[in-house]
DNA sequence: TATAGTTATTTGACATGTAAAATAATTTAA
DNA sequence: TTAAATTATTTTACATGTCAAATAACTATA
């Protein structure tokens, strides 16, 4: 019988959560998280994406969005506008602070990425991304 | 700039996630998750362990570990024993009915695997391999 | 236009994970 | 042998994520 260990499920999970736990020491001094980091960079992107569209572009459910933008907006790196199209709806805006934070955590994400990419070849990062796909 | 979803660590994040749903999916009629099937299995290959021993298995933290063995306890499929050699440790045993259930789910796991497996070729899987082990 | 059905977001309940502090037992060393 | 250091586990506080239900606003239709 396999152990357990060597499952996809196993080996995916754990890798996740050492990157993760990777990223957030590495932001500590930032006061922010991979997650949220996450959506400054969406915005960063495209600023005023609503509650839906970033779960979309995060893959998360809408309900993890609310958490999320809460912190980030407690510490007045992002902003919730009403929607004036849509009065059920927020759109997202980084504060100037938020701004700055977003650059910075970029290059610091960029840059460790860069180390993971040279862990693996071509066709091992081509993987992931092709069972991310399946999986969607 | 490139977009965050091509970094590793969010397709790495949003694949685990995944493939955690569905599993955590398709044992709501056995009233247990993923991650408690690890235990179940880690308990399969060696009867016994610690709560350390687990955490180091399945590469968690031990306090993690407390919480789910309180419910696989809860749900009458693990027992802890204190350990007759050192009485601050407790061994971690399955009951019968837990170990019927872990037979299931090693079964149910092992079948997805082979799913997810397909999917890749022999190099992505042992990429993933070595990104685990290069992270450890 | 009233109403029924959708849609955007939040809330609440729960499982998971980390980190740091608390407990309790074991080990080491003076 | 007693005190100090270490170790195993739990607890607490918090961030994350899912799911289902609640709100509130929009849309379509009779």
């Amino acid at each position: 019988m396999e152990d357990f260990t060597n499952f996809i499920c196993f080996q995916l999970g754990a890798s996740a959560r050492k990157i993760q736990n990777y990223y957030n020491n590495l932001f500590k001094p930032y006061g922010i998280t991979l997650g949220q980091s996450f959506i400054l960079m969406a915005l960063l992107q495209r600023e005023g994406l609503n509650i839906g569209g970033l779960a979309e572009k995060l893959m998360l459910d809408n309900s993890a969005l609310t958490g999320l933008v809460d912190r980030l907006e407690k510490e007045d790196l992002v902003q919730r506008r009403v929607d004036p199209e849509d009065r059920r709806a927020y759109l997202i805006y980084m504060t100037d602070k938020g701004r700055e934070l977003a650059h910075t955590v970029y290059a610091l994400v960029d840059q460790f990425n860069q180390q993971l990419r040279g862990m693996l070849g071509e066709e091992q990062q081509e993987g992931i991304k092709l069972l991310l796909k399946s999986l969607s």
